[in-house]
DNA sequence: AAAAAAATACCACGAATGTGGTATACCGGA
DNA sequence: TCCGGTATACCACATTCGTGGTATTTTTTT
């Protein structure tokens, strides 16, 4: 009774992509329970829930996406998904607090995240959230975390390298190579390989792309 | 005479982690110098903090917190602190600058941050500035500074790039060679070598050093 | 079903790289 | 004055790269 919802047109559309077929009728009827939210679709993978936006007029407001989905992951979902449908808010549902998917499925675009055992209240909280233009946040803090981002960047690992080395190193980045370098310089190609020999012993590397790599990765230009 | 401070019920109880005796006591001088604020204990370790935290009524509104301690490390202090009392504020406090820990001890719940050279007009405003915020420092503070960054970041290109592809950066990135590459991927070395070719390609480098550069500048890993 | 894209694989060869040496000249600090 | 660090330079050799091909299989899209 309570998981058959009359339609209706002012409802909020949600859709679920959950391969946790238990888990998946749970939110369905925690959502289709709550008056403004109607659950419309619920799928276990992303690609089944892409087919069907692919062939709907009517894009949900909000969908609850699994993070760890087999086939595509939640992460791959979230930019298709936003492909297709900009406006539609993701907020992705996680077992446990994987900081580095978190971070990830922000940077590809969702608005928020759930753990998977979050009481019904927070689960509608979140939709709730999400739909009220996203992040109540205070400003001043994240302009504050953001200042120390800024403040944390410069100072990085010293590995003593001198100053031609230091500036090898920067024309190295550039992706030239030994000889034109040398000839930048105006000294011999042997120069610059025993150079290069020092920097990379001084680094620890042993490939060009390793240095350039840990050059970026340490802030040494 | 000023770090003995009258005992005020309306002052904010300010809690002191630090290992550093000498930096313990010019932040306990510090603080009780400002009016409004009191230093209640300053601790050598989070263990010892805890075990104050278990035994006493009077929780701490602040706390103060180095992030590089002995034992248990700051970090996960946080979450232990937060445990007990989840009202509090923990501010980071730390000599080196490591951006990795500031993420790490915002992800455990920190509210705040203080390079341990900070002027004491700017530890106050820090403490003044989390105790007004209210607002924790959850997630949605980690999408704010992604947003704010990905708005300085230019947008970063697109080359096409296919998913094989954008894997196989990643390992040049990390310094491998094709060798090791196919060895990693169950492929043949040929193949490998096809799909940098194809990389150098698109992104328009001839160098290793060129390449792992542009991923960098241009935010493609 | 057909076309397009992606991933796989192989060959060859000159160019560049990475690594082991050795060695000289200069300069600033102990 | 002697020593350590820096910059310079050369040699040799195995390994790796970069680039020109061609070609099949698998996946995705149309």
């Amino acid at each position: 009774m309570m998981n058959k919802k009359e339609k209706n047109i002012e409802d909020i559309s949600i859709w679920i992509v959950e391969d946790n077929i238990h888990f998946q009728n749970t939110m369905n009827n925690l959502i289709n329970q709550f008056d403004g939210f109607v659950c419309n679709f619920a799928f276990e993978s992303c690609e089944d829930a892409l087919i069907e936006m692919n062939n709907t007029a009517e894009l949900p407001s909000v969908i609850l996406l699994d993070i760890g989905l087999k086939g595509m992951s939640g992460i791959e979902g979230i930019k298709k998904f936003k492909e297709i449908s900009p406006a539609t808010h993701i907020i992705m549902l996680t077992i446990y607090e994987d900081k580095n998917s978190v971070f990830d499925a922000i940077c590809a675009g969702a608005s928020g995240y759930l753990l998977k055992d979050s009481s019904p209240e927070n689960v509608i909280e979140a939709i709730k959230e999400v739909l009220g233009g996203g992040a109540p946040m205070n400003i001043h803090i994240a302009k504050k975390v953001i200042d120390m981002f800024k403040q944390l960047n410069p100072p990085k690992g010293d590995y003593g390298l001198t100053g031609r080395e230091k500036e090898i190193l920067n024309l190295l980045v550039m992706g030239m190579n030994k000889k034109q370098i040398a000839e930048k310089l105006f000294v011999s190609f042997h120069t610059i390989n025993t150079h290069i020999k020092n920097i990379y012993e001084k680094l620890q590397v042993n490939t060009r792309g390793g240095l350039v790599a840990k050059a970026y990765k340490e802030n040494l230009l």
